[in-house]
DNA sequence: ATTTATGCAAATCGTTTGCAAACCT
DNA sequence: AGGTTTGCAAACGATTTGCATAAAT
């Protein structure tokens, strides 16, 4: 199914001289079954390791660029598969009652208007940008308005 | 000079029967002095007031809408006074090495899009956009690449 | 006088780290 | 064997809180 997926993360850590154990695929696992980004504790319990391993393959993984940490609005640190592996760049929806994010997109015209933006501000100022971020904030169907 | 300023944040607070201690007044002022979000730590330096009372009074402020928290890339709590107190919308330029965070806007066609797909998300999702945060991430001029 | 804000020191809690045992190659 | 990863428990650090004092109305 998404063995090429495993396939390309695995190649991304050998390339970094780390390893793709089997808790890195847990975790990477529990990434890949949801449909947003998971928060530190989520992962740990679907990933069933230890805290600290937990944690600390995650770094491992968002150092090789496997995956990328996601600012909520939230004290706790959220995590997903980096873009360039699911081929599926997108955006967030943060709920500022319960902190929930889940992912949305915008249509291409927006996309390219937005990376215009970001060439502007390189010519601009001397800040070299790298990705953007558009997040929308409100309330999640569940905490209504 | 930002006498309006401290009027209307006066008003703001009395709404919300809280007072504008000197307190309050200094951390504001060092918001003003600034021309980009404080990290809690920056805040409690100028305003010259004890950890706890300076947290404690940000918190207020923000609850009354008259500060705002921005998330960066690191772990630090950053703050700017409310854009509908300054009536300058703007986003920010984040950088991914030394966590500054400064200000940057974007023209208004971009931002008649933006709001244009808030509006077309509503339509479609059960969530409620509020408002809509779009971050650049890259190096900052003293990061260079 | 009564309520609210302050400062100090201690507590909180998500995250990080030290270390010895288990794992991989 | 040699280096890496794991889990446990302890440490860390930004932020929060309890409490007695000071300030404001």
């Amino acid at each position: 199914m998404a063995d090429d997926l495993h396939h390309a993360i695995s190649a991304r850590l050998t390339g970094a001289d780390q390893r793709y154990t089997s808790g890195r695929r847990s975790l990477v696992d529990a990434l890949v079954d949801a449909d947003r980004p998971l928060t530190a504790a989520e992962i740990l319990v679907a990933g069933g390791l230890a805290q600290s391993s937990a944690y600390r393959n995650l770094s491992v993984l968002e150092t090789c660029g496997v995956v990328h940490r996601v600012a909520g609005t939230d004290e706790f640190a959220r995590f997903e598969l980096a873009e360039d592996l699911t081929d599926h760049h997108h955006h967030h929806l943060i709920c500022t009652n319960c902190g929930l994010v889940t992912d949305f997109t915008v249509s291409d015209r927006l996309e390219r208007s937005l990376e215009a933006a970001m060439e502007r501000v390189a010519e601009t100022t001397g800040f070299r940008p790298d990705h953007h971020r558009l997040d929308l904030l409100g309330r999640c169907a569940d905490c209504g308005s």
